[in-house]
RNA sequence: GGCUCGUUCGUCUAGGGGUUAGGACGCCGCCCUCUCAAGGCGGUAACACGAGUUCGAUUCUCGUACGAGCUACCA
């Protein structure tokens, strides 16, 4: 390692909502960055905005942030405890000649807004000394705005490239209101000093704020940091995924049951590309492989399909052990009764076909439970007339008689009975599966009836016997 | 209005002066098969437009169009 400063980054929610997608992915892109360079992923809670920001919205992004395994170093940084920091930074730039006191009321520049006036039109740029104080004494409010020098500000963004405005087209910007009170700008700028973040990424959306940001370091003197701005998550109608235009809260993604790294497989390759075919990753390995500059500029469409797809391919490939543990933080109840060898083999036959952990504990139900009822689709399919009785009745008998109750056995006498009877096994097999589940799909059904075991597979094949064919 | 950014299949993306423009999701078909999945094989489908540079442009340049973000005493 080259690097004598360690990286650091951070991920900066304010708390007026729960976590959705769009900060997910900030937050996962600045988790990776970090722990591929072996630095420090910070989590600071913007709640200057004292009226919207709410402390519940700040326990669920938390609460989020941990569910998804996106863990951060140290405390939590709250900038409604650094006011003194963001005044003595206010202090340097109004005493250094960075910035003034402005007495315009809000009235008159909204007015001129509305004439097409988007600036500030500098007014209180160059009041002297006298003029000053004659506004203090009488009272008045005043904000104080940034004064912004003549000339270019320019960066170099990891993702875009160069970026250059003129500082002609940077307003005066407020840093502090007439409150008192720190603005956006302002603190971002003393936090990420003050917390030595050596790179800022964050959404594209922030991208105009930089430059203004710059200028804001420049005044004070700090070193700038490097930064890294990230396409935006986009909805059907390419408009910025927001909450208001439908972007689901990681909560729901949880609700779903969805396992927290298919959600973060997919969005990790929402702007990224790993330089491979590979589409399915775990946490590790996003963050052996992840890298800023494969990340493109071109904003990206949510698509739950994918989404869904994903959380299939996880499903089958995770640990028996992992799949549990997710029921089970969905379902405390779920298979009770029934040892842990039983449960785990429910989780086997049924982990290829399951998408989510909402479905898989769907599915899983009849392995538990005697059905209630039968898909009635499949019934007209399978089980329309009494001669299916018949078939059941002979195969019941059979099954008695089997000592050894294994998936071999119990094929062997099946399709015995179907060759007595001179049918296709299916029209055996079909029906027993309905007699069992309840419904038309699943797993081989040999296998569940071997774990199903052989008192309730009898039990269940005589239950459905009475209540079928409907007539 | 101004500024900044962007534009390859429906979607996520690879590519890059000469390619049958590659992969993935989805969709369709076939195979496997006791069903449903999974898996395998195949198919569908894209370089926004116009100039310029060039022997040649999807790739480079410039425009245009379209889209997005910002333009708050929100963050």
């Amino acid at each position: 390692m080259t690097d004598m400063i360690s990286t650091k980054v951070r991920f900066a929610p304010s708390p007026t909502g729960e976590l959705h997608i769009g900060g997910a992915r900030t937050a996962l892109f600045n988790y990776l960055f970090a722990k591929h360079h072996n630095g420090k992923f910070f989590l600071r809670i913007e709640d200057t905005d004292r009226e919207r920001s709410k402390d519940e919205f700040t326990d669920q992004i938390c609460e989020s942030l941990n569910w998804l395994g996106l863990h951060w170093d140290g405390e939590i940084l709250f900038q409604s405890n650094r006011i003194k920091e963001y005044q003595s930074a206010i202090q340097t730039l109004l005493s250094g000649g960075n910035a003034y006191r402005c007495f315009c009321s809000k009235d008159l520049l909204e007015k001129s807004r509305a004439e097409g006036v988007y600036q500030y039109p500098r007014t209180c740029r160059n009041l002297n000394e006298n003029e000053i104080r004659k506004h203090l004494n009488s009272g008045e409010n005043y904000v104080i705005r940034i004064k912004i020098p003549e000339g270019q500000t320019s960066y170099n963004d990891i993702i875009y490239g160069h970026v250059t405005v003129n500082n002609s087209e940077i307003d005066d910007f407020i840093i502090a209101r007439s409150d008192g009170s720190p603005t956006y700008n302002l603190v971002v700028v003393v936090d990420d000093h003050s917390m030595g973040i050596t790179h800022v990424i964050r959404g594209e959306d922030h991208i105009s704020n930089t430059s203004k940001q710059i200028q804001i370091y420049k005044a004070l003197g700090f070193d700038i940091p490097v930064f890294a701005h990230l396409p935006m998550i986009l909805g059907p109608d390419k408009k910025r995924l927001s909450k208001r235009h439908g972007a689901p809260g990681v909560q729901q993604f949880k609700n779903d049951g969805y396992l927290p790294d298919a959600l973060l497989n997919y969005l990790v390759l929402l702007g990224w590309n790993p330089d491979s075919e590979q589409e399915i990753f775990i946490l590790d390995e996003m963050i052996a492989k992840f890298d800023l500059a494969q990340v493109n500029k071109k904003g990206a469409v949510y698509d739950e399909k994918k989404l869904y797809w994903i959380s299939g391919q996880h499903m089958q490939r995770l640990g028996n052990k992992n799949i549990l543990d997710g029921i089970l933080a969905i379902n405390q109840s779920w298979g009770n009764g029934f040892n842990i060898q039983y449960q785990y083999t429910v989780i086997e036959l049924l982990k290829v076909r399951a998408k989510s952990i909402l479905e898989f504990i769907d599915q899983s139900v009849y392995f538990f439970n005697d059905p209630e009822e039968y898909d009635s689709k499949a019934v007209g399919k399978h089980w329309s007339n009494n001669s299916v009785n018949d078939f059941i009745n002979t195969f019941i008998n059979k099954m008695e008689a089997i000592e050894n109750w294994n998936t071999e056995q119990i094929e062997k006498e099946l399709r015995n009975v179907a060759e007595k009877y001179e049918i296709p096994a299916g029209r055996i097999i079909h029906p027993i599966r309905l007699a069992l589940s309840g419904v038309p799909n699943g797993p081989s059904l040999f296998a569940m009836m071997e774990l199903l075991g052989k008192e309730t597979c009898i039990r269940r094949l005589n239950k459905a016997l009475k209540l079928l064919p409907k007539s």
